[in-house]
DNA sequence: TGGGAACCTTT
DNA sequence: AAGGTTCCC
């Protein structure tokens, strides 16, 4: 992952309102936010957004450094803050859940301290959430890497961005296919057709109330309730979309004794139960079912 | 309106 | 054998 090229700017700290421990570190840039992070070596994260390249260190006790390629240093200390939601106190938004009252949250709330939602580029975390269905993870992670080795622009030695839509709706579908993306190919070219004849798209699209630029996610294939969630949540700041995959559904059944409700009920019960950061919410409950299932 | 099919990798 | 979903009949 790492190229030998290229070299590294001195650490210097990333400024958060709340401590990030090294675990929780982890959950958040390989928890199924983004798909872009790799560890390298002792806890040295490496990631790419946008056209940013990135390294991340634990510091003590609960600090984080990060590093960048010199050249591209000044624009990575503009833009890392944001990306980690650096103006948002997720602190006051967790105090704000209903966890008083909701003994399954407040575990979750303790098991996770400081977790936070990333603010991803817009445009790369639709595509991937359209690369994300019936994947996990790692399967993830390798479709994005094949799409940004082979149609993005390199940004550092080695390492390329994603492609943008535009890009995207000059590359085939059996070239989409070829970067192991299966059946979402076809998601994947008819969606770049559709954007890259609406330049104003993204922008438009940011300007909506919450449940209308669901709608208008809806419409592109490939986009259902819990892909259009995941791209307002992660990609739109919009904390009150509510993502429902297996591992939500299997909590609200089991926790929340939600058995037998469609998914749009369980996302419908999500915002009025958990209000304003019921996407806050979900990540912790996500992150905990997860961790149940690995230990 | 519910269930099967859509790819292809990993388990 | 089934996977962190969507689409279509």
């Amino acid at each position: 992952m790492s190229s030998p090229s290229i070299v590294w700017s001195d650490w210097q700290p990333l400024v958060l309102p709340e401590p990030l421990s090294p675990a929780v570190l982890t959950e958040v840039v390989d928890g199924g936010q983004t798909f872009r992070w790799n560890h390298s070596s002792d806890g040295i994260w490496q990631g790419v957004w946008a056209d940013c390249v990135a390294r991340l260190k634990p510091a003590v006790p609960d600090g984080l450094l990060w590093s960048a390629p010199p050249e591209l240093a000044g624009m990575v200390a503009n833009e890392l803050p944001s990306y980690f939601g650096a103006g948002l106190r997720f602190d006051r938004l967790v105090d704000d859940l209903p966890w008083r009252s909701d003994p399954h949250l407040a575990r979750c709330l303790k098991a996770f301290p400081g977790l936070r939602l990333l603010r991803q580029p817009l445009e790369e975390t639709l595509l991937c959430f359209l690369c994300s269905s019936t994947k996990q993870i790692v399967q993830i992670k390798q479709m994005v890497e094949l799409l940004a080795q082979r149609h993005g622009r390199e940004i550092a030695p080695g390492i390329h961005r994603l492609p943008t839509w535009t890009e995207l709706a000059a590359v085939s579908e059996e070239a989409l296919r070829s970067c192991l993306l299966g059946f979402r190919a076809r998601y994947v070219n008819q969606t770049a057709q559709i954007l890259a004849a609406n330049g104003d798209w993204f922008n438009r699209l940011e300007q909506l109330p919450y449940h209308e630029a669901k709608e208008r996610l809806r419409e592109l294939p490939g986009v259902g309730e819990k892909v259009a969630d995941c791209v307002l949540l992660f990609g739109a700041g919009r904390l009150e979309a509510f993502p429902v995959d297996v591992w939500i559904t299997k909590t609200m059944e089991s926790r929340y004794a939600l058995e037998g409700w469609t998914p749009q009920q369980i996302a419908h019960f999500g915002r009025v139960h958990f209000g304003a950061s019921a996407g806050l919410a979900q990540q912790y409950l996500f992150a905990w079912e997860r961790a149940q299932g690995r230990s």
